[in-house]
RNA sequence: GCCCCCAUCGUCUAGAGGCCUAGGACACCGGCUUUUCAAGCCGAGAACACGGGUUCGAAUCCCGUUGGGGGCGCCA
């Protein structure tokens, strides 16, 4: 037998780190196994849909190198792999179990549903769906259509325990008894199927063997045992997985994000650096929805989000796999380091290509326990990966960077420059890093902005020693005969030595004065790569603002 | 509240009754290197949640306690 096994996400957006593991197992075991892995997009909540986030979840499926055989794009036996696009197999099933007795219709409003669970809650009972004596008929549901009241399909629950044979959870499978589950519905109001009723259509149609999921679905599982046995389904293997938590404990959410911009932003405000106001219209925000989020009653969406902290200058947490594309991660390293929370292949093993993931994977070597995310370690991994690369590999991820970076102005360099760059920046971590360190090399040479704190550090303070060490220098490396990093570390060094200076007593001021920071790269190869006349110029332009 | 799952350094984990004085990785701390930021190199500290059993012997098996997570929708 084949193996098959099926990532199923609902599109409410782009791919989250649970998200991505969940499909990365799934994709590890169907390629252990010789078998196949297969995508479907489980978009039945007409409410919840937002438009074309299958798009961006596709996106990042593919940017990680998790491909699917079947599915959206490729195809495949079951025809589509769109939910929404499914609704008649889904019908057609219902009617079965309705004509059979094995489900039925149900007339109760969200109120009396609602009053109903509250009663249960205050007798401190669990509530269980009140099943009718005598099932209603099609008349009946023609009637409360026509009345105005909603129609629902309820699956009529087996009455008895089930036992969920789980490759992960408890020993022996997991029993979980007939009172804790009830008749629950399978097709809605609007007449489109639950999650329930569609993961089981679609796993059988799809032939799928092997379920690996988030551990929230452990406790749904005998209400999929309940629908396969009556429609005369097989059942897959279930594996659920533990759950993947923030360092604090919490759960993994976009909540993390959005704390962190705001404890910056109140601590801006706090200093004085900024003020609610500046922050709320940088952020484009309304006065009062700004306000309630600063005190924390509210979130902020996410284009919002992402211009107070620019406007904070904060680079806050990357929490979708879509931040740590932007953030420039490499995707394989990314998978591999996902990989390890919940999965070990043993003997200390822990860098992994995509092609070892694969050969070792194995379900016998999934944990149990809820792991933690730790970006400190995913950053190491980043830094020790990116440093075993070479720069055609590197210049290609830092394009895919620069394609959502439009803005950078390294974004329209060509190769060479790139490449040149990227030699520049050994030891980075993240692509960023590249960014973050070359930009002010693409600055203009007129009013080039200077960091305040750079500024006093290294060139005002004790007397403006840094500032007076740039006049003497500047001349001499004007008369440089050929301006090149060799010659000027050359010069620059023997200059050091003749004042008794540290190198860098003479380096740092030359880079502030040449990029307004304190941070740059190798401060000799930025000048040449930069060139004697706007080299000069900048220097020149610094201290002549500082003289003034 | 009821039900389910889980429990080794700060974090991810190795560990299938003696190989454990509990191994690795990241982080942390100390040192070296260094023109900035990184990176790199060397070294140190750091864990079997607790209480009962079982056994000649328990991190490993059983029970309880505590703690963490999840579920109880016309969400998935």
């Amino acid at each position: 037998m084949i193996v098959r096994t099926r990532f199923a996400p609902s599109p409410t957006g782009y791919l989250h780190i649970g998200g991505a593991r969940t499909a990365l197992f799934n994709y590890l075991l169907a390629r252990r196994l010789g078998g196949r892995f297969i995508l479907r997009i489980e978009d039945t909540d007409q409410a919840r849909n937002i438009d074309r986030a299958d798009e961006k979840l596709i996106e990042d499926m593919r940017w990680l190198g998790l491909n699917w055989d079947e599915g959206p794009g490729v195809g495949g036996p079951a025809g589509e792999y769109h939910q929404s696009r499914r609704l008649s197999v889904y019908r057609a099933h219902a009617q079965r179990l309705l004509d059979s007795g094995k489900a039925y219709y149900a007339f109760d409003t969200r109120e009396e549903l609602d009053a109903m669970r509250k009663a249960a809650e205050s007798a401190k009972r669990r509530f269980r769906y009140p099943r009718a004596a005598n099932f209603p008929g099609e008349a009946d549901a023609q009637r409360a259509r026509s009345e105005g009241r909603p129609v629902v399909v309820r699956f009529r629950m087996p009455d008895r325990d089930f036992v969920v044979n789980d490759l992960l959870c408890g020993e022996g499978g997991v029993r979980i008894a007939a009172s804790e589950v009830d008749d629950f519905v399978i097709l809605k109001n609007d007449g489109w199927p639950t999650y329930h009723f569609a993961v089981v259509v679609d796993d059988e149609d799809m032939l799928v063997t092997h379920v690996l999921r988030g551990q929230e679905h452990l406790m749904n599982t005998p209400n999929h045992l309940g629908l396969q046995e009556s429609l005369g389904f097989r059942t897959p293997v279930y594996a659920h997985l533990p759950v993947i938590l923030n360092m604090d404990g919490s759960k993994m959410s976009k909540r993390e994000k959005d704390a962190a911009v705001r404890s910056a932003a109140k601590a801006a405000i706090a200093a004085a650096t900024s003020s609610e106001e500046a922050l709320r219209a940088a952020a484009g925000a309304a006065p009062e929805a700004f306000a309630s989020w600063l005190r924390g009653d509210v979130q902020l969406d996410a284009a919002t989000l992402d211009r107070a902290a620019a406007a904070l200058g904060v680079q806050p947490p990357e929490i979708q796999i879509h931040d740590f594309r932007a953030s420039g991660y490499v995707p394989s390293v990314l998978l591999n380091f996902i990989a390890l929370l919940g999965w070990s292949p043993g003997e200390d093993r822990e860098k992994m290509s995509m092609e070892e993931m694969c050969a070792l994977f194995s379900l016998e070597r999934v944990g149990r326990t809820n792991a933690r995310f730790d970006r400190a370690k995913l950053l190491n991994f980043n830094t020790t990966a990116l440093a075993a690369l070479d720069t055609p590999t590197k210049r290609g991820l830092l394009r895919d960077y620069l394609s959502l970076h439009g803005d950078s102005p390294l974004a329209t360099q060509p190769d060479a420059m790139l490449d040149r760059l990227i030699d520049m920046c050994p030891g980075i971590r993240v692509l960023r890093d590249i960014e973050i360190k070359c930009r002010a090399l693409f600055a203009a040479d007129d009013g080039l902005p200077i960091d305040p704190a750079a500024r006093d550090k290294v060139l005002l303070r004790n007397e403006r020693a840094g500032l007076r060490t740039l006049e003497e220098l500047t001349e001499r490396l004007a008369a440089l005969p050929e301006w090149t990093a060799a010659a000027i570390d050359a010069q620059v060094r023997s200059f050091a030595e003749a004042r008794g200076l540290k190198l860098g007593d003479v380096a740092q001021p030359v880079r502030v004065a040449v990029t307004g920071t304190t941070v740059s790269p190798p401060l000799f190869e930025s000048l040449e790569l930069l060139g004697r006349e706007r080299s000069l110029a900048r220097i020149r332009g610094t201290v002549r603002t500082l003289r003034a």
